[in-house]
DNA sequence: AAACACATCAACCGCGTATTC
DNA sequence: TGAATACGCGGTTGATGTGTT
């Protein structure tokens, strides 16, 4: 809209956006101009970063494609079962539904379920046709897609009357096959920020002083696998490689590709971030030690972490147990 | 091997809302 | 207060890939 007033007034020749798919020059453009400025204004994006693209579209690659943290490839069946869950009680609420499924979009969730699970539903439930609303059926979840297990069904009742009473456990966390109890046990403390929605992070039942920034981007760190306990052990990063990190020793540092951050926990306020090694990219270039409040850590590459004041952080960090992502 | 149909998914478009001036 | 601008969301499109005849 702001595009046609201006378009209209205007007889300056209005700069020739590009369109179409993105080159792999174009995404590396992107993604460097932002790991290290950060997007701000997008608008301003392409000016800055040398694109011959528009904002809009800029911010939907990195959204969509590069933004750290993405999971790609197949929907496992957990993911699956989970947008059937969502989409029954939200209808086509993507977002809301991508806040559920950490590492995908809600693009990739929508293209999901318009070329694959609207198919299976509509099969699963032919004669519910002439139902008019679905989002009345809550309490009759659909056909499952996978043989029902004692965990799914708890699930389907606890995921289906949102709000939820604990934060649910990113999907790759859940593919441990236990029982519900212990699903809960081995709930993580720290997640990534994007991973939950603010009203999850401010649930009150397991993580009392979560406090996640908006502003909190603290992925370019993905998750990676879990073991039958619930730690990290490795970790791929969709554009350094794979990382390793060692989770329990209390985050004392992580690893991907040649650069080493080392986080350090000194208390339950603060945490000193230093250490690095030095990598080939100019960001991060500069090691550094540096003494943090909590709350918020921003590095040198401008990439923002955010932590919360947990009463127990402590001992979750020290353990090494729950602490999850970083 | 060619033609066609269908599926997938990245990207675009338009609209509503929030924010700024 | 209203206009301009920016952002985010959901619907849709179209290029490309894959399967079928």
């Amino acid at each position: 809209m702001a595009m046609k007033s201006s378009d209209k007034k205007e007889t300056k020749p209005k700069p020739k956006h590009r369109k179409g798919l993105w080159s792999p020059d174009e995404d590396q453009c992107l993604r460097d101009y932002v790991l290290k400025h950060g997007h701000g204004c997008w608008s301003s994006v392409p000016i800055n970063a040398g694109l011959q693209r528009n904002g809009k579209s800029c911010r939907l690659r990195w959204i969509n494609y590069l933004r750290p943290g993405l999971k790609r490839g197949m929907f496992t069946l957990e993911e699956e079962q989970t947008i059937l869950t969502l989409h029954n009680s939200l209808g086509n609420k993507w977002s809301q539904i991508a806040l559920h499924l950490p590492g995908r979009t809600d693009n990739e969730i929508k293209n999901y379920w318009h070329s694959y699970l609207k198919k299976r539903v509509a099969k699963a439930e032919p004669a519910a046709s002439s139902s008019p609303k679905r989002e009345v059926e809550e309490s009759t979840p659909l056909p499952p897609l996978v043989p029902k297990t004692p965990l799914d069904e708890e699930k389907l009742v606890h995921e289906s009357s949102l709000p939820l009473p604990v934060p649910p456990q990113p999907a790759c966390v859940r593919t441990l096959d236990s029982p519900l109890e212990q699903a809960r046990a081995t709930l993580p403390r720290i997640m990534f920020a994007e991973w939950l929605s603010q009203d999850l992070a401010n649930d009150q039942h397991q993580n009392p002083t979560v406090d996640f920034g908006s502003e909190c981007i603290s992925s370019d760190i993905n998750v990676g696998e879990v073991d039958a306990f619930g730690f990290m052990q490795h970790q791929h990063h969709p554009q350094m490689g794979v990382m390793s990190s060692s989770v329990s020793d209390g985050l004392s540092g992580v690893t991907f590709g040649n650069e080493y951050c080392n986080l350090h926990y000194n208390d339950i306020n603060s945490c000193s971030v230093g250490s690095r090694t030095l990598g080939s990219d100019p960001y991060i270039a500069q090691p550094q030690q540096q003494q943090l409040g909590f709350d918020h850590v921003e590095d040198e590459c401008g990439l923002i972490f955010e932590y919360f004041n947990g009463d127990d952080i402590c001992s979750h960090l020290n353990g090494g147990s729950d602490v999850m992502y970083l």
